[in-house]
DNA sequence: TGTACATCAGTGAACGCGCGTTCACTGATGTAC
DNA sequence: TGTACATCAGTGAACGCGCGTTCACTGATGTAC
């Protein structure tokens, strides 16, 4: 019966090459997460920085990502599995229009307060970083939105939309998320009290969203 | 009679020496904006090379900036007054409901195109860059927001919208307008016959920001 | 099951390089008398 | 107007440092017989 919390420990004892290979890849994945904490970009970090961090030797690097880059793209493609599945799940509970568009929004800020560094990546590298890293991070935003439009038409919201409006909206809403971060992180820096004005602003923003896609249903 | 087109070929000759201060200082930030042509994010430029791009020995960097921070803190106030100035004229012309709204976003594209450099500048900086750069931009795009909602107000549209609520529509527009400069500045490397179909959906998502916000006028 | 060999994740040392920053300097421009 | 001095933008050389990358290696794990 493996125990997921102690992986760590027993890293040395029985696991195959194939396994261990995994976790120290995992582990430079990890580093380079832990670097960007404390506010440095993705695009800043070094081999050698993040080996170092990672516990290894520089040029061990290179037994798991040919450049930094394609860590990058490994970062991209595993933070956004977690996002959509924590984003889905936030989205699960019975909803009704307004108040569940506010506690939506609420658990979205929380979310993006916990997982800082993810949020910071993300929307720091989509127009930031190389060419190969925007590309798979349009493709993650462009899984967000599928989903967001899967969600919503589950929950019977907007039926009689066509598919290209509706993948419109769920854009605007995605892309107002996104716009949301930096002011979001840099909130407590500047004033914390001003967190309720800004969640209330953010709320108001995607019911203006709502109300112009129910406008656009109402009268095509 | 000064001619601005050669003052580079007379910059030697009875200039005082704040003149040519503030010339050199230009050059440096050119030099930045010139290595960001070939799509390296600022943050990655280094003192050295921006002075030799500038065709100056490195050190000579420090009489005009403290840290490449401080550039770039001052490009962003030089190439946001550059664009509020373009983005107002773009929106002078006696302008009406939908066709000037497909007109406008379709100077917005070819001002994005045209300015590449300074929109992946701010685009990327925006939730990249330091601190102090991310501030500096977003004061920014308040601004941009700030003359947006002026205009509107110039035109007598949504006259009878609080300021407030007015803010958050123009919030919404130019979050969508910064949030469209990745998939603009992408596109010609993945198909350059997709162009119509974005500028298609850009223009839909405004169309729906501005019918949320007369359905929100309508009935508050 | 035991043995002999192949694989390959991680090591350790070394390289050449461009970086940021410092220092004392030069010499044209600006200023005071 | 002329002279003597101050200012200061830009120079040139030097420093220590961390970087990316290479190389030959080690030794545990995996595999074939």
């Amino acid at each position: 019966m493996p125990n997921i919390a102690t992986t760590d420990t027993v890293s040395n004892e029985s696991l195959s090459r194939a396994v261990r290979k995994e976790f120290t890849r995992n582990h430079l994945m990890q580093a380079a997460l832990s670097l960007m904490q404390t506010g440095r970009s993705f695009t800043s970090l070094g081999i050698r920085e993040m080996a170092r961090e990672a516990g290894m030797v520089p040029n061990a690097f290179y037994r798991h990502f040919k450049t930094p880059d394609a860590l990058g793209v490994a970062l991209v493609d595993e933070v956004g599995v977690t996002l959509r599945q924590l984003l889905r799940e936030a989205r699960q509970p019975g909803m009704s229009s307004i108040e569940m568009l506010r506690r939506s929004v609420r658990v979205y800020y929380r979310y993006v307060l916990d997982n800082r560094v993810l949020f910071l990546f993300i929307a720091g590298e989509r127009s930031g970083g190389s060419l190969a890293l925007r590309t798979a991070i349009r493709h993650e935003v462009r899984h967000f939105v599928d989903e967001l439009m899967q969600d919503m038409r589950c929950m019977g919201l907007y039926a009689e939309m066509s598919s290209p409006h509706l993948r419109r909206v769920c854009e605007l809403i995605i892309n107002a998320m996104l716009s949301a971060v930096p002011d979001m992180l840099d909130l407590p820096t500047d004033q914390a009290t001003l967190e309720p004005a800004m969640l209330q602003n953010f709320v108001q923003q995607l019911q203006i969203i709502f109300l112009g896609a129910s406008a656009w249903r109402d009268k095509p």
